[in-house]
DNA sequence: GGTGAGCGC
C-alpha cells in the first residue's frame, strides 16, 4: 500500500520514515521528496508497505503523531500519474477493508 | 537561511 506522509520536518530523511514505519510492520520502501538541486526535503514523502493491515495500523498510529519533533500527517497515497492515461486501475487503493 | 498543507520520476 502506498502511504503519503506530509508535514514532515525538513530535516527528516527517507531513512527516518522507514524506521518509523518499520515499527508497525514491514516497509517495502520509503522515500522523501527532496529537491535535486538544494537537496532540501519538500516536507512530505511516501512509504510503501507490502502488508495492507500493517499499513493501516501504521497510518492510524503515525497519523497526527510526532516525528522528529513535528506533527505529521499519514494518509493513503494517490496513484502516481502514469505516462499514459489508462482507465481506472483494476484495484482501488485501500478501498477494500 | 526560512517556511507549511501537501501527492513522487
Amino acid at each position: 500500500m502506498n502511504i503519503f506522509v506530509a508535514r514532515l520536518n525538513y530535516d527528516t530523511q527517507a531513512g527516518d520514515l522507514r524506521y518509523a514505519f518499520e515499527e508497525f510492520g514491514e516497509v517495502n520502501s520509503a522515500k522523501v521528496i527532496t529537491d535535486h538541486y538544494t537537496g532540501q526535503s519538500k516536507g512530505y514523502g511516501f512509504v510503501e508497505m507490502p502488508n495492507d493491515s500493517e499499513a493501516r495500523e501504521a497510518i492510524a498510529e503515525l497519523n497526527d503523531e510526532y516525528l522528529d519533533g513535528r506533527t505529521i500527517v499519514v494518509k493513503k497515497a494517490n496513484p502516481r500519474n502514469s505516462r499514459s492515461s489508462n482507465t481506472y486501475s483494476s484495484t482501488y487503493s485501500g478501498s477494500s477493508y
